[in-house]
DNA sequence: ATCATGGATCGTCATTTGCG
DNA sequence: CGCAAATGACGATCCATGAT
């Protein structure tokens, strides 16, 4: 259960939380940081547009997973039903076979 | 009309998986 | 081994439905 401090970005942060340091746009608004007064907020905005393109990515990559596990749901639930269809019918040619057969002992 | 409840869907984080 | 994609797990929100 390493946890892997997730990403390397977040330059200097100083006392930010670790909440804060994951979710860097929960209390700011969009591009808005701590030290907005310097021009070393570069590499800030960076990791930021870093972070939101990997959320955006994870976003989409949820979507299609769960698309696919609906299919393959929606795959094993057809084959269920075909399945139990091909047993019905075996068990009732098999029911009729031994009628066949205690008929043909008597 | 309002509330409680359960299922569906979503976004996010943490972890696993597979590839270069 | 490092990285990106895939997936599991969790909490939040929405919506339908039944009970009061």
């Amino acid at each position: 259960m390493a946890v892997t401090g997730d990403e390397t970005e977040s330059g200097s942060t100083g006392d930010m939380s670790a909440y804060q340091l994951r979710n860097p746009s929960s209390s700011l608004p969009q591009g808005v940081t701590i030290n907005a007064a310097h021009s070393s907020q570069q590499p800030v905005e960076d990791a930021s547009r870093k972070r939101e393109l990997r959320l955006m990515k994870n976003r989409e990559a949820a979507r299609e997973c769960r698309r696919k596990k609906k299919e393959y749901v929606k795959c094993l639930e057809n084959r269920v039903a075909v399945l139990e269809n091909q047993n019905k019918t075996l068990i009732e040619e098999l029911r009729a076979l031994k009628d066949i057969y205690r008929h043909k002992v008597e």
